[in-house]
DNA sequence: CTACGATGTTAGGCGAGCCTAATAAACGTC
DNA sequence: GACGTTTATTAGGCTCGCCTAACATCGTAG
């Protein structure tokens, strides 16, 4: 029992976040369903969320989150959103792709990379010569060039070719 | 032996990649110091690349990439770079956590989100209005906001705000 | 109140990925 | 060409997260 969670403990409390605020908790059945695991997997993750202080639990009864079990899954929660908020405005993807991409990322980045995300979405929305969205002119950038799929070369090209402009070679 | 490679042996392959450049291939050695790991992890995860014909290998000698290793550790690298790019030239993180950021998130996300950021650096270079990135207007806003770290009501806020506009509820 | 179906838990096993300790091969030096 | 150092491998053990099979509890319908 160290102190800092797993991604996969993440992903536990933040569906009992999810499920239990139809008052009487969350059911075991439903977090197995909703992560897509069987129940004994949840037992155990809800053992070591016990243990850990966060999350209310006795064998047969139904799981809700400790104050800092709530606090640390609002927290998980918020990375989340941020990132499906990026992914579907920003960059224009499906609301599919994108829970599916914020699920995975949310445990990849640190606070540093979540706080310019947050505030590059801010500024997109303010920015009075912004086109920075989707919306804004990002998707019909896509659509001209007809090009939303990864192409190798152009990648390379377009990496180098800023790389260059920062450094002032041009 | 399944046919899709573990974040981990991505990790293995893309080192090779770039420590076998110095001609007569890998050493183990290096690959552990490069990865953090203890020699005996290299050997084992050198096992598996070789069952998977990544890697030529034989106990005792270097380590070089099959063809079809090199290629698949292109790829990494490629999504790895796009990601650091990102990271740096857009939201303008420093180069060490971009690196350290991208190296955790390349095995995070598929080849959609992956596409459109690559889409998206091209257009935040070629837009003429483009303020996207971080030389170019983004960095003045965060300074100026005096925030780059996550504010969490204003999170909330403005991903509130996004949606709303979204659906033209305003 | 009893018995059955639904829900939940325990026991035990498996693979991935890492580690340490012990052993083996390779290599430079004299 | 034997010896010690460096490099690499094998052996074995650990945690985590998942699984299946077997067992326990709950709740409800007769």
């Amino acid at each position: 029992m160290s102190d800092t969670l797993t991604a996969s403990l993440e992903d536990y409390l933040e569906t009992v976040l999810g499920l239990a605020g139809g008052r009487d908790g969350a059911h075991v059945k439903d977090i197995a369903k909703h992560l897509g695991v069987t129940m004994p997997s949840v037992t155990g993750a809800l053992h070591s969320l016990a243990e850990r202080k966060l999350v209310n639990y006795r064998p047969y009864g139904t799981v809700t989150l400790t104050e800092r079990g709530r606090r640390e899954a609002e927290t998980v929660r918020r990375r989340h959103r941020l990132l499906t908020g990026f992914f579907e405005d920003i960059l224009g993807l499906g609301a599919h792709v994108a829970e599916e991409s914020a699920c995975r990322v949310e445990h990849a980045v640190g606070d540093e990379v979540l706080g310019r995300l947050a505030s590059y979405m801010e500024f997109s929305e303010s920015c009075p010569l912004g086109a920075c969205r989707w919306d804004d002119g990002f998707g019909r950038f896509c659509e001209g060039h007809g090009r939303t799929e990864v192409c190798e070369e152009c990648l390379d090209r377009t990496l180098t070719g800023l790389r260059a402009e920062k450094k002032g070679i041009t």
